[in-house]
DNA sequence: CGCGAACATGACGTTCACGTAAACTAGGGA
DNA sequence: TCCCTAGTTTACGTGAACGTCATGTTCGCG
């Protein structure tokens, strides 16, 4: 068993496997439209990725973990995503209209204000939160300071 | 309608829309015993809350929604919360025994400290993944200030 | 060429965290 | 006392995010 198709590709499990999930899970993201619906089908009709899949795959699960967002809602994210997609493919294949690249760069930027926004949010939310529950640490360890016995 | 029955008391629409909830929601907490299963019920069988079960809730709420945690896993937080009740409890009804103040505190502590290691982890991830996005605007603007047309 | 492991599609099952409906009771102002 | 709102329990429904099974196809080493 090789467990890479040719051309240094991944296949369904290996993918689902580097990006720490499962074959069914990456279906379910593509049928979603999270992920490119026709990843490069050569003849079998077995589905081939490469390395920037994986990444791919992690990053959307990272969002959805760390900021709570619904498969839906990563969908925007995805947005952003493609965009980064469309502005590589246009560096690789030369230089195209510049105001086309500052189109594509604008949003791009945008997509990932807004996301940065939604993590310092949570940033703030989870600071306070541990700050509120120090504050709390701090009083207990003081009481067992004033308690007779230790 | 009053909205608020004697002794300043809440009933669980009120709990509810305190903390931001519905009193379904409320219910079924109760039923996992998130919440204590048998809050006064004087006579007529209304459930009857305090203005510190209104923190309890919105603690929980809190912590599920910042930190991912299933209402099964809250419930270890929940024993922590039980903990610092009885604490609190022994206090007001005058001084007790010092070694099981000592025993109370010591466990509180160890249960704010396994919280504070999941927040510490989660705060550590969102810095990593804002770093990583921080770095790709950064990128996106460097390009966008070489493209002529702006 | 054979064969077992991996993939494809489709459909149904499952868990979590509630929502919602039904049928009844309690609270309290007019 | 009437009546409306809000509460009670029981039970079934729901959406999200997959898991699992059945059935058939493909890959690639021996």
């Amino acid at each position: 068993m090789t467990a890479t198709a040719p051309g240094g590709l991944l296949r369904i499990g290996e993918l689902a496997r580097r990006a720490g999930t499962t074959p069914r899970t990456i279906r379910y993201y593509e049928e979603l439209g999270l992920l490119p619906n026709a990843p490069a089908r050569p003849a079998g009709g077995h589905r081939l990725y490469g390395e920037d899949d994986v990444l791919h795959v992690r990053e959307l699960m990272r969002l959805r973990e760390l900021l709570g967002l619904s498969l839906e809602e990563l969908g925007a994210v995805v947005e952003a995503e493609e965009a980064r997609a469309m502005l590589r493919a246009e560096f690789e294949g030369g230089v195209s209209d510049p105001a086309r690249l500052r189109e594509i760069l604008t949003q791009a930027r945008s997509h990932l204000d807004l996301q940065l926004s939604l993590i310092r949010r949570r940033a703030g939310e989870l600071a306070a939160l541990q700050d509120d529950l120090e504050t709390r640490r701090a009083r207990v360890v003081g009481l067992l300071a004033e308690t007779p016995g230790g």
